[in-house]
DNA sequence: CCAGCAAGTAAACGTACGTTTACATCGTGA
DNA sequence: TCACGATGTAAACGTACGTTTACTTGCTGG
């Protein structure tokens, strides 16, 4: 028999880590529900059973991954005076980072991962916000630069509309940009 | 034996529509995926395979349910002058009416009901809110309309953050108000 | 060198789903 | 009246899923 190459070593650490960032993955591509355990290790190149080793089961499992993507530095780490148009270039012409939004989305459809979903929105992304907002009424204005940030995304990967897939209307961006400025700046918008 | 008493008469079209019903229900509720035909018919309390025999099978009846809830009317029988004011009242407070924007929500989760979702909601709402706002830059506005009522329904049924599932706060109000009202006026929020 | 444990696998289990099939029941037109 | 199509039902079918179990493989400490 020829000797079988394993170019893997065994190693649970590095395992654990490739099947988390299939999980990324498919978790964004297809939803909590229609993503499968068995689609999620092949991708991470183990046996299925191995989720439930590791991670005690998919919904921990989908924690871990959501957690792992979720990071309110996507926006806090910008400069406040460029807030605006950093942060759309950003969403709309992608950083190379991998985006927590289709993850988070596709979440919802479920009862269980919505839970899940909604803690560590909450914990990881709105209080970090507010605190970096500041002021009085930081918590409104998270809010704020978190509707609309879900609605674009929405509105653009979510539900593509014809023509809208592709580059962003420049009308549409200068009043993204606008927007989001406008919030990090004294939070209202002036007419 | 007795005789058994049935209230139903025996009603083709009657029992189309509670199918009908009780999927714009179901699937408003848990999505596509998670939504199963048996859960449906037990709703209309009618037997599981009047699915088949009526609507050809789960995904032609998710997109007959859908297809009856999308009406671009929930906008454009607003008189333009106080659209704003009485778009968010719609919206945050109610009228009654079935909003179909769980039922939209949840299907992006599916890729076969996304697909459907979004052919219906650019030939039922798009397209006719567009035409209904008018103008060179119709298209963009009536996107930034979708955008905003995507991302407001989002963060406040979808992922509902702690404080957030119950009245809107009054200043995102305001601001939610002003926006809506200033893209059917001009398209442009100045500031 | 080898026992023992960590790491990984293959197969099976139980369950729930969408759909199909075979059958029962009702109403109505000739 | 009564046969026949319309309407509705119950049960079964095939499939796919998450999880568990029994087993194999490979590394390492003494």
């Amino acid at each position: 028999m020829a000797t079988k190459i394993d170019p893997r070593p065994r190693d649970a650490d590095r395992t654990r880590e490739a099947i988390l960032q299939a999980a990324q993955q498919v978790f964004a591509e297809k939803g909590f529900a229609a993503a499968t355990i068995r689609d999620i290790t092949a991708h991470a190149g183990v046996n299925q059973s191995l989720v439930s080793r590791y991670f005690g089961g998919k919904l921990k499992l989908f924690e871990a991954a959501l957690e792992a993507a979720l990071d309110a530095r996507l926006m806090t780490d910008l400069p406040k005076a460029e807030f605006g148009k950093l942060i759309v270039a950003r969403f709309a012409d992608g950083d190379g980072r991998v985006s927590p939004l289709p993850m988070l989305f596709r979440a919802a459809a479920d009862a269980e991962a919505r839970a899940v979903a909604q803690r560590l929105l909450h914990e990881r992304v709105l209080e970090p916000l507010a605190q970096w907002i500041g002021g009085a009424d930081a918590g409104v204005r998270a809010a704020r630069l978190m509707m609309i940030s879900l609605g674009f995304f929405t509105y653009r990967e979510q539900l593509p509309l014809a023509g809208f897939a592709g580059a962003v209307d420049p009308d549409l961006r200068r009043w993204l940009e606008d927007e989001f400025q406008a919030i990090v700046d004294n939070g209202h918008v002036r007419r």
